[in-house]
DNA sequence: ATTGATAATTGGTCGGACCACTCGACCAAT
DNA sequence: ATTGGTCGAGTGGTCCGACCAATTATCAAT
């Protein structure tokens, strides 16, 4: 099965109005449209697509957050530059036009991750209360390993914040998001669960002592690990490691 | 007679529906409403906003999307945690909702700039093309001191490009989206100015000869110039450094 | 050529209607 | 008592037609 089949929803694709989002954003990701231009009237647009003109403002409103189309009372819609105005909903959201998570942005995203991830959870071991020290005593040393995925989610989430940065809690949900749809083909296998567990136990005893340059390792050390594992999976499912399209 | 208050201030008025979804923000981080906690049926709801039914229903579609809220057909709308499920256009509609750029939510963004993105222009010094170097060029050398807020964002934007990471980008958007707003007091000093012209141009040296080392040395140097700057505004104009709140 | 009023175009909001889905109450079969 | 199915109330999804509000194009008056 494909990576993407998991991540279908429970036979409710029924909302029309998300379909247009989609549509809208295959069609400007593509360049069909081009920055700057202008698109037809709402009126006429709904009228092609055989869709209310209610239901094509719904999905307008959409594209407009994520920074895809530009509306201005009484002029028209005009298409964005989405490299220059996109927002990372729109990344995901094409990241989830193709079937499969193209290799690129994947190798893209666990890049950033192992920059971003492994700092904070150095400032995060400084840092952190009390509290937030016993919250993740009781994720690492819970029983079993079955949940293995929500369990390490809800690590990540702790470091954040631990770490004290608004921000980065805001930057970690999307990561988790992604994780939150594929991690479970990660977390299938039983060693890499092991892995898991003892890198939460690792973490307690760096947080517990505060010491961030132990906390920056042992998050830099799983990121790796995590990130080779991807990777083979990648090389045996479609014969090539994730490379740039494009 | 719904928006006879608004008529009396035109200018200031916002397309209605936007002024619902910053209310909703704002009640739902304020902790007004609970995560997990049911919303009051659509009907309802704009019954008690006096807008119609359409009207709130773009403002949802927005909430939908920043990861406030989950909609689910015959059933009802969830708050959600914000904390878990908000993303960056959220936290930006968040940094925007007080008057003042939250001090301790500047300092979160600044510093995960300074993370990121001399790494980011450490591996673009490596990966740029040439026609990418020529366009640094380009805007490194260009006459005058003026639009320096513009072409500064299109430097950023360049290194973002010629890193071949297309998250980057994307995250990039995220903090031009608010220096486009901010950045003016800063450029506004001509001082500051002639400190990112040069950067400019140290930037397209370390490019032009490869030097990752360089560009990343270059790029956190003007991010610390400029942090200090920022900060001393601030200590200026409200006479506190930024500190975290909460 | 400039100005100012007017019409045309387009997005924003409205009110009401019906469709599609969910959930719980109820009932029948086991 | 449990299971399974039916059905109705409630809720979000879509549709329709209308009017309000902002922008732009047009053209007459100066």
């Amino acid at each position: 099965m494909t990576l993407a089949a998991k991540k279908l929803d429970p036979v409710t694709r029924s909302r029309l109005h998300e379909e247009i989002v989609s549509q809208m954003i295959g069609r400007i990701v593509a360049g069909r449209f081009r920055p700057g231009e202008r698109l037809s009237a709402e009126r006429e647009i709904a009228a092609n697509l055989h869709v209310n003109r209610a239901t094509l403002r719904e999905a307008l409103k959409k594209l407009e957050v994520m920074g895809l189309v530009e509306i201005r009372h009484g002029d028209g819609i005009y298409v964005k530059n989405y490299l220059e105005s996109g927002n990372l909903e729109l990344f995901k959201e094409i990241v989830y036009l193709d079937e499969v998570f193209d290799p690129g942005i994947l190798a893209d995203t666990l890049a950033i991750r192992k920059i971003l991830v492994p700092e904070m959870a150095s400032r995060a071991a400084e840092s952190r209360t009390d509290g937030q020290l016993e919250e993740l005593k009781a994720i690492a040393f819970a029983e079993g390993d079955d949940d293995m995925l929500e369990r390490d989610l809800r690590v990540h989430h702790l470091v954040a914040r631990a770490s004290g940065n608004m921000l980065y809690i805001f930057i970690l949900n999307f990561f988790n998001q992604l994780f939150r749809d594929y991690g479970y083909l990660y977390f299938s296998d039983a060693k890499n669960r092991g892995r898991s567990a003892r890198f939460h136990r690792e973490l307690y005893e760096a947080f517990r002592a505060k010491q961030p340059a132990k906390a920056r390792k042992i998050m830099a050390d799983v990121l790796v690990y995590t990130e080779g594992k991807i990777f083979a999976f990648y090389k045996n499912n479609y014969g090539a490691r994730p490379a740039k399209r494009r």
